[in-house]
DNA sequence: AGGCGTTCCTGGGGGC
DNA sequence: TGCCCCCAGGAACGCC
């Protein structure tokens, strides 16, 4: 499931061969794939060259001179240069370049969606700060907890509140910070917090780095992410917690599979 | 306000 | 083996 970490790699990975190429057509091979645009509503017999690629929440940005294409992969979205004279099995959207080069977006699951806006707005406006740019600091983290009182969990996977985390990074995050997802966000003591918006900082980072993780869906270009070898807790129920001898449990909070070590990670529901 | 259920989807896994 | 059912989940939306 692709979060700011793998977003932020298929950017890295396609940015360079996508700038100044002169897009001319999408096909939507599955017309649903396009949320609130035609394909022939941006081409009116002219290209559009791309001036960037970039990152924003989880969403790809592809700019033009006037517009933005928004790309959202959700669970299993992928986006490569097509490789060969065939057109893959859950091809969903294919962009076609003036120089012959094909962009695919790929997705198993059809959750994915391209979006066209004019500008920022429409995203900015749903989207809360990046958790890795400078202006975010640890008393930012502090303000937007302490000024709600919701389930800790629910509220690091809410994109109005923070942009970028899933479900496999806020797991770890908490993990690391000692936290119980089931904790209270205005609960945790100011201490705590610092500590998360530290862990949670240096986990982005690390799964940069590391091309991101792959958890069955992720790859570019079939290449997996390395930081699947760096998790802590996702998906190791089971297994003795590597910080104490605690056991790793996996129960829903906010509706999503959890995972937690039973024994380090403190429950603040009161003061 | 915030929690919760529903919807969108398909491949894979469990149960029998 | 084969078949069916159910489950995974990001985000939007409606309801309580």
């Amino acid at each position: 499931m692709p979060e700011l970490p793998e977003v932020q790699t298929v950017v890295d990975h396609i940015k360079n061969d996508l700038i100044n190429e002169e897009l001319i057509e999408i096909n939507p091979i599955w017309p649903k794939v396009l949320d609130n645009f035609n394909s022939k509503d941006i081409f009116n017999k002219k290209s559009l060259k791309i001036k960037d690629v970039s990152r924003r929440a989880k969403f790809i940005i592809i700019h033009f001179k006037a517009q933005i294409i928004a790309i959202h992969l959700r669970m299993t979205g992928k986006l490569y240069f097509l490789n060969g004279p065939s057109i893959p099995k859950h091809a969903r959207a294919l962009f076609q370049m003036k120089s012959g080069k094909v962009l695919v977006f790929d997705d198993v699951r059809k959750f994915g969606r391209l979006y066209l806006y004019d500008n920022f707005k429409n995203i900015n406006s749903r989207h809360g700060p990046e958790p890795l740019d400078n202006s975010f600091t640890s008393n930012e983290l502090i303000k937007i907890l302490h000024s709600k009182k919701r389930n800790i969990k629910a509220l690091l996977l809410d994109q109005s509140v923070l942009s970028g985390l899933g479900n496999i990074y806020v797991d770890e995050s908490l993990w690391t910070s000692g936290i119980h997802p089931n904790s209270i966000s205005n609960m945790i003591p100011d201490t705590k917090v610092v500590i998360l918006y530290n862990s949670i900082r240096s986990i982005l980072k690390n799964a940069i780095s590391s091309k991101g993780t792959t958890i069955i869906d992720f790859s570019v270009n079939g290449q997996s992410g390395k930081y699947s070898g760096e998790l802590k807790v996702f998906g190791k129920e089971g297994k003795v917690c590597p910080k104490c001898d605690g056991q790793i449990l996996k129960f829903r909070v906010a509706g999503r599979g959890t995972h937690i070590c039973n024994k380090c990670q403190c429950k603040y529901i009161k003061a």
